[in-house]
DNA sequence: CACGATTAGATCGTACACGACATATATATC
DNA sequence: GATATATATGTCGTGTACGATCTAATCGTG
């Protein structure tokens, strides 16, 4: 295994692999591909499944609270919502005080989804090849680039 | 900074940070965010701007090859490949000798965009908030673990 | 040479993902 | 309380991304 080499900034001719960002979105294609399988089965995208995920830590959202937890835009949720909604797995709801406000909730069967225990942690890190040591790192390492990348790019 | 726990895989309610594939989906939306306006000035897209430095390594090649490189498959190449010829970026010609393949070619104008040198390594490494050791260490992470994940799903 | 099997791209339908814009509701100021 | 402003969501157009399927070209075997 050869430790791969640094190119100087002044080389023009970069290749991929050398590029952080390619690593980020080759792996987030290689997740989507790895995980299709267990999503077909249930009927969901791997978005939808998030959606739900960040439903079942705290149901009742609004719309724009779910985009923050999810770093999504209502343009893009709006029609993911509907579609969670027609498979029964959400209900959409305006809210009563603030008409302007959608609320989002957990249906039974939104939430009988989570009874599997699908994504037992353990089985998870030995699927990537990682130790855990080196799975929580980077873990940790991929919030904070993400995070500091958010924040540069709010300026 | 306190360290992650590390829930069990018996513990039903999972939140988004726990889940690895999540980290790598939002740091790739985060990406695309913080280089659009970059790529906007380009007149180009993030995906577009990767095959236009995977043409820049090694011109000339076909959409089966760009594919195995970009992770990508025909009916999302052919289409954008289509739109880079359009942009005056790439030609597309068949192949003479085996008329089922297309092969890619960077235009003058293509070649054109690496002149600016684009994407300095450590002003990149700066804007991610890492330190170059954690920013190595990730990227080789990410692509060990992006390997695996595909090995895996191909069986 | 013939003809079935394989291969390479292209096309189509579905689902994200976003910016720009539209609509409806709420708030602020007078 | 009328009107300007701000906020929350929705709609639309463009561009990925993929599986299923199509077409055309090539290969393999007799």
């Amino acid at each position: 295994m050869e430790e791969q080499e640094i190119s100087s900034s002044s080389e023009l001719a970069a290749s991929l692999p050398d590029f952080l960002c390619f690593a980020v979105y080759s792996t987030n294609l290689a997740f989507s591909k790895a995980y299709k399988p267990l999503f077909d089965e249930l009927g969901l995208t791997y978005p939808q499944y998030a959606t739900l995920v960040a439903l079942n830590e705290q149901s009742d959202q609004t719309v724009g609270e779910l985009g923050a937890t999810l770093f999504l835009e209502s343009s893009t949720l709006t029609p993911m919502l509907k579609r969670l909604e027609a498979s029964g797995y959400v209900t959409r709801q305006r809210d009563t005080r603030d008409e302007r406000q959608v609320r989002i909730s957990l249906t039974p069967q939104g939430k009988a989804i989570f009874d599997k225990a699908f994504c037992g942690r353990e089985s998870v890190i030995a699927a990537t090849g990682l130790d855990q040591e080196s799975f929580v790192r980077l873990q940790r390492d991929l919030i904070k680039l993400r995070d500091h990348l958010l924040a540069a790019s709010k300026q």
